[in-house]
DNA sequence: GCCACCTTGTTTGTATACTAACAATAATCA
DNA sequence: TGATTATTGTTAGTATACAAACAAGGTGGC
């Protein structure tokens, strides 16, 4: 959060096609800065990988992620408004409107006004969507140790919870 | 599909609690699938939690995380192909083009053709990108601090190594 | 030289994701 | 009760991401 970063103005201001080695006096004040080793560009690959996984084992005709989340919230047969379950899978109003609507599209989901409260939308899982659900969720755990498997499992459960610290 | 998932699943997939010996075999038919400790899940939780920090310490006229990305690999004033540059960011010719795209429209890269291969676009800073570079990476310094902040030092190497590797 | 193949880049279409602005309804409080 | 505030959902706009189909320029085999 300190970084502190002083006087190599020029040292990045160098010349276009100069290949000349450029080590000066930033070697030490101001280390490298290496893409490569970042957080955020490591945590986007790996989620790059995981999402080409879920895919191929899905198929073409299978749940994105995100509408699987929706899916398995709503798997145990729960009436759910559309807010209350954007919240519980990490999605924004916006967001889980359009993947309800696709959802709903393709015969999965229904959704119905609250008689109780007329701003809500209830959603949840027709009866094909609840048929697909056991094969879904046997393609999901597929999936998890697909993504996970250059690690051993001790390696595994310590990504989870180092990740699970991160929100 | 794959007929193997019942084994393989369930040694990576279940819950983080320790109560699972590794040698134990599945007797419960289906053990429940639990959404909030899946890798995907988890990283995209962790994901959505980085670029908001990112958004507040960019600011608002600051670059995305991929155009930041970008940027970073052609800070040393390098010149180089659109989808070389897509390569050594993670991104396909179609996300890269759009990334540039945006890039040179607020001036901070320039496109010219390849003299040498007429399919390619050769991609560099221009001065005005240039100058905006060191600022920019003290404050993705203080992006990947916020972000690890919930870590100690140890914890995040250890969290680079595990993601590093998984891709 | 010629043809098949590969690489590079573009375009189109689908799906997240978030912000901002908005409308309708509910809940709260003075 | 009436006004303010909060919640819920929608719409529009921006920015990733990737797949698929395509065009055009290079490269190697024959």
């Amino acid at each position: 959060m300190t970084g502190r970063q002083s006087s190599n103005a020029e040292a990045v201001g160098e010349p276009v096609a100069d290949a000349a080695p450029r080590q000066r006096k930033a070697a030490a004040a101001t280390p490298d800065y290496v893409l490569d080793e970042q957080v955020g560009f490591l945590m986007r690959r790996a989620q790059q990988r995981h999402i080409a996984i879920f895919q191929r084992i899905m198929g073409d005709d299978g749940p994105t992620p995100t509408q699987f989340a929706a899916m398995a919230k709503l798997s145990g047969g729960e009436e759910i408004s559309q807010n209350q379950l954007g919240r519980m899978t990490a999605m924004d109003p916006a967001t889980i409107k359009g993947v309800i609507a696709r959802l709903a599209e393709r015969g999965l989901v229904e959704r119905r006004p609250d008689p109780e409260d007329q701003r809500r939308v209830r959603v949840r899982l027709t009866a094909k969507g609840l048929e697909a659900m056991p094969g879904l969720i046997e393609k999901a755990r597929a999936i998890t140790a697909a993504t996970l498997s250059p690690l051993s499992r001790e390696e595994s459960e310590r990504l989870l919870g180092l990740l699970a610290r991160l929100d």
